[in-house]
DNA sequence: TCATTCCAGAAAATCGATTTTTGCAAAAAA
DNA sequence: TTTTTTGCAAAAATCGATTTTCTGGAATGA
């Protein structure tokens, strides 16, 4: 657990349901590791934490475990799942095979409009900062990026495993520390994936990803418990 | 909609919360097809056919919503998704490709243990008939074959993608109609793949399977709504 | 001493009622 | 006629209270 967390300033944003803005809130929070590995949740606590009732805060959780980001003990609630450094390498092959799939798909069905936009996500995830201030907003721009770089990809189940496969790579590489100038590297496949894309160099972009997942994969291993 | 469809004789299994056996029922009744592709559940119909309180229901709705078995419309409750034949195509061909990355891993991992529990379980499913009566028993069977195939495949991520990939194709599976000979010919490529597997021909099984979903994908094809 | 049973207190799960939102139809205005 | 507004029933979402289940420690018995 950690510090409070107001839902909203504005009481319910209009036409949303409240299960949903709990359950991004919850998930948001899940990602950067707002809660503890392992942790019991303790549902009381959540409900005056994002001020809401029990029914719609319910309904997030259910939704968040069947999202894998949280696991459902038969009678005794919800669990933060725990980090594995297995899992976490189960999770960096998985992303590699299927976003090297969509990535290949992706440059065959990219078209103008397409590079446009990936031009404007990766110069906003450039602008974008990772100091301590600035980090959500460079979070935002990067999973864009990668979202973006992906779209074209005519497979929504494919996408959307892949996604899912992010959020929970993310769980561990934001809790993990990094050096500037491992950042750097990373930040500069992000310009080299772009050029490639515009070429349509599958190939290339294809080892370049590859060695993108593998190097974050390395990172993120500084989050998981430490070996005996 | 359907029949009726009380939820427990002995009321409560021990143990076991209220929303799972709801979220259990209402998941093998979704791809069974008891409702229609497209229909919006009325919630309220939902919870006598149950025989459950708002607030479980509510929690397995949320979770099959996240599964992908039901749509969540912004605050206008639940839909059963619609057939679509692009999209059968796109859970086929993912399927493929997850299904044959599992193989190979299976094979590779799969020790004397594994030979025998996949030997059973295709006798399992060789004795089973696709007789009205027995369906639900040789659904069971098959479900628990090709699960057995993949299982010594070291992924949790991939087979739990697999798993709903799975779940999202039977729905149109076993909504559409098959003859005879068809469904003799795909039950031979389960007999066959065992004896490769046996074997460790990791090359002829992937070429089985492949045709072994392609198959499938073809009989599948005819629950889709009928092209204009 | 060790294992087992029993008993609050705490937490989760569920229910029934209330509040909010939607959908539709009838009335009003253009 | 066509479009917009208004009002009301139906449905969804949420809340507060109740019921059920779990947990850990004290009491009991071996």
């Amino acid at each position: 657990m950690s510090t409070s967390h107001p839902l909203a300033e504005t009481h319910s944003a209009s036409g949303i349901t409240a299960a949903s803005q709990v359950f991004n809130a919850l998930k948001q929070d899940l990602i950067r590791g707002r809660f503890t590995a392992g942790e019991k949740l303790a549902i009381s606590a959540l409900k005056s934490r994002y001020q809401v009732g029990l029914s719609p805060l319910r309904e997030a959780l259910n939704r968040l475990a069947a999202y894998g980001l949280l696991e459902q003990l038969n009678q005794r609630g919800f669990r933060v799942p725990t980090l594995d450094a297995s899992e976490l390498a189960d999770i960096a092959h998985l992303r590699t095979q299927l976003e090297c799939m969509a990535l290949v798909q992706a440059f065959q069905a990219g078209d103008a409009e397409w590079e446009s936009q990936l031009l404007a996500a990766q110069h906003r995830l450039r602008r974008a900062d990772q100091t301590p201030g600035e980090i959500e907003r460079w979070e935002q721009a990067h999973q864009h990026f990668h979202r973006t770089l992906l779209a074209p990809s005519g497979s929504p189940w494919l996408l959307r495993f892949i996604e899912q496969l992010h959020d929970q790579f993310d769980r561990y590489r934001r809790l993990a520390p990094s050096d500037p100038a491992t950042r750097e590297l990373l930040d500069q496949h992000h310009a080299e994936l772009v050029t490639l894309a515009l070429a349509r160099h599958a190939g290339e972009a294809r080892e370049l990803l590859e060695l993108h997942i593998h190097l974050s994969h390395q990172i993120a291993k500084g989050a998981c418990p430490s070996e005996a």
